[in-house]
DNA sequence: GATCGAAATTGAGGTGGATCAACTTCTTTC
DNA sequence: GAAAGAAGTTGATCCACCTCAATTTCGATC
């Protein structure tokens, strides 16, 4: 524990700094102001199912994944929740919260033990003073975030459940090594169904039915999509314009 | 026709600048930019019910409404839609997608005769370069945007619709003559219900229920909130919860 | 103030997905 | 590698909300 934790005192700025270069909003920052932004910044380990910040805390910054993986989630007292979004390797969250100035509205969870890069207001505030550049990539990055919720609001309110899954396996294909389009879930089935906005059981049935549709065929997490187009025409007609 | 156009030529500089200055974003920049981004924006008046902009046209820059109401929707090949803002007069639309230099991801149509001030890109743009606090404001601007759609998310998927309706007639509460809270509904109520999520058949059924609770009382687009309290209990805690 | 189209209401009936419950299969831990 | 717990599946049932259809009311226009 004291000789980790002496370790990443002594790495943790180039680390920080090389995690830092490589978020798609500081692409274009000079070098010296990333070195600038590491010395502020720090890093936090998070294991499996604690909680990065709860809904209603204070955030003093916004936070970059290394590695491992977040969701940000929404909860009623109920218990039940809505996943709003998954974050991994690369990404950030938090930063329309900072500069609100108010308190977290999400719970941010960690599903796997992650590194997260906390990078404090005051020096973003400042590079923002002194780098338009910044300034830009900044508010793309926002606008692009933005532009993934308003899909979101679009698919769960004008799309069935079928129709949702199928453009989340659709989406998120990769060729896989004998040229086949796969789809490895980024983490429980539970959660990815909150995400998609149905409960467990329900997207447990819709995959059978995908399945016995014969254009897909699930084992565990593996997924393979057996016929691409016939996905990708329910994804954007539905189930019933056959 | 000819008369007002040239009217609207003369005068329309210092009103475009009176129109972008009362913009929360612009509220900290120097005159002189603003008169810089009005000499570059020009003004469109749109009638009832015909569209600004539709889903996939380019967007070369964002609208304020000057006066008149604009309506932002999400609409399926079939033709139901899905409500996401209406944009009232000194409210922004378009900012995001201008960053991104995407098409326009959803239809805006005026649902009342209305002036708009178009701001092109690049001037927007010069601007930030020159003025970091409009660039701090702008992402101030967008944060919010998205704590928005992020309250919106989280109320039509954790909410059921009694509790959506219970919490827009109280968030929209004003005090009336004598004191008593009331709501005048922005729009018509179909309108009203898609930015809700239901449908108007529901909606109706909904403020009916509320009415008959003893907590309102509809009339036309006038409504009384003759128990305010009742109303917020339901806003947070759902109907069961008595 | 009569007329015509849009908006709103009301009723009857259907349904997608939730809920509840039992069980199976993984995963983690000691 | 056994035990305990988390995740996933499957079936039966339920219900909030939608759909369809018939009026009624409102609001603009002549």
């Amino acid at each position: 524990m004291e000789m980790q934790s002496d370790a990443e005192i002594r790495r943790g700025p180039a680390v920080l700094e090389g995690v830092i270069a490589n978020l798609p909003m500081f692409r274009a920052a000079p070098r010296q102001s990333l070195a600038e932004l590491a010395r502020h910044a720090r890093s936090q380990h998070v294991h499996r199912g604690t909680a990065v910040c709860r809904r209603g805390d204070p955030m003093a910054g916004f936070y970059a994944v290394a590695y491992g993986m977040v969701k940000l989630a929404l909860r009623t007292d109920a218990g039940e929740e809505k996943v709003l979004r998954l974050v991994g390797p690369g990404e950030t969250f938090g930063e329309a919260v900072m500069f609100l100035e108010k308190p977290c509205p999400v719970d941010a969870i960690a599903l796997a033990d992650s590194l997260l890069v906390v990078l404090p207001a005051e020096p973003v505030f400042a590079l923002l003073e002194r780098d338009p550049r910044f300034a830009r990539s900044l508010i793309a990055s926002l606008s692009q975030r933005m532009h993934g919720l308003v899909a979101d609001v679009e698919a769960s309110s004008l799309r069935g459940g079928l129709q949702r899954v199928a453009a989340y396996l659709d989406a998120h294909a990769e060729s896989g090594e004998n040229g086949v389009a796969r789809v490895r879930l980024p983490t429980t089935k539970t959660v990815i169904a909150s995400h998609l906005g149905v409960t467990k059981e329900t997207f447990s049935r819709l995959l059978r039915e995908l399945a016995q549709l014969g254009l897909i065929s699930v084992a565990r997490r593996e997924i393979t999509l057996l016929e691409r187009s016939g996905l990708a025409d329910i994804a954007r007609n539905g189930p019933k314009a056959r």
